[in-house]
DNA sequence: TACCAGGCTCCTT
DNA sequence: AAGGAGCATGGT
């Protein structure tokens, strides 16, 4: 797979480790759709990319060639990280079903907002809700929304973020936006060692010990977590034989996997999910 | 009708 | 530190 640049546009070749439809079905993000067979619209923050895919290449048309080179992870080689999985671990069918996977490097505080209103929830309903949060509060761009600020969802009527169909999550969007408009930092996190990041995230309303390690994983690129919600813990159950708490069970999962623990994490959170996706 | 979904907060031990 | 009740909403 070779990475080229054309005019607004950024171009796989032999794309063998860029899955359009694995990327956006992985559980990662939430603001996309499709527009044609072979093309998709994503959003991420107030930008947009299109992605289509031809024969033996996949083009990403944007005007922000830098930001979706580094979201879409363009510089990390997955053939490596694959072969160590399966040398080590032994999960080719689990690595080789999503091969076309990547972690995403999305828009830290649309992250957080995201995964805030993903606890207890399904992912056909967390888009609706965020689809729903985009259109009443967000910037009006060039035929899309962008992702609110936390100012914009910090000054907003409450009752407008109640209003998006969000449950008993509505309060902890509002709560967390007014905290990060307040001025609670999120940039000193990328130097935080993951324990201190964790900690420091969990203080903010509606993010526990999962989403916080969502966050870390999907916003900050942090891969010495490993995020356990009901489908990682069948994963659990099938190899360990017990269900154990969430918190024993990520401790397990990190220690197995080590430094590649968020992408062996996303590879079978995929395979887990097949008959979804 | 119940149970489930990328869990969290808050209250008890 | 660890465990459990309650929680909004919509899909199956």
């Amino acid at each position: 797979m070779n990475i080229s640049k054309d005019t607004n546009k950024i171009i796989i070749n032999n794309p063998t480790h860029f899955d359009i439809m694995q990327i956006l079905k992985s559980g990662q993000v939430f603001r996309y759709s499709q527009l044609q067979d072979n093309s998709y619209q994503l959003i991420s923050s107030d930008k947009k990319c299109l992605l289509r895919k031809y024969q033996d290449r996949i083009e990403i048309i944007t005007e922000h060639f830098d930001y979706f080179y580094d979201y879409f992870d363009l510089s990390t080689d997955y053939t490596k990280i694959i072969d160590t999985l399966n040398s080590q671990y032994g999960i080719s069918s689990v690595t080789e079903y999503g091969r076309g996977i990547r972690i995403l490097k999305q828009d830290i505080f649309e992250t957080i907002i995201s995964f805030i209103i993903s606890a207890n929830n399904n992912i056909p309903r967390i888009k609706g809700i965020i689809d729903r949060l985009c259109n009443a509060l967000g910037k009006d761009c060039d035929n899309y929304k962008a992702f609110p600020t936390a100012e914009q969802i910090a000054l907003a009527n409450y009752d407008i973020i109640d209003n998006i169909g969000a449950g008993y999550r509505a309060r902890y969007i509002y709560d967390t936006a007014n905290m990060i408009y307040q001025g609670y930092e999120l940039d000193s996190i990328k130097t935080m060692d993951t324990s201190k990041a964790r900690k420091y995230l969990t203080a903010l309303s509606g993010v526990g010990p999962k989403v916080a390690d969502c966050i870390l994983l999907f916003a900050y690129h942090k891969m010495d977590v490993f995020p356990v919600d009901t489908w990682i813990a069948k994963v659990y159950l099938d190899e360990c034989g017990v269900c154990d708490s969430n918190k024993k069970m990520s401790n397990y999962l990190t220690h197995k996997y080590k430094n590649l623990s968020g992408y062996a994490q996303q590879y079978l959170f995929y395979y887990k999910r097949k008959s979804h996706n």
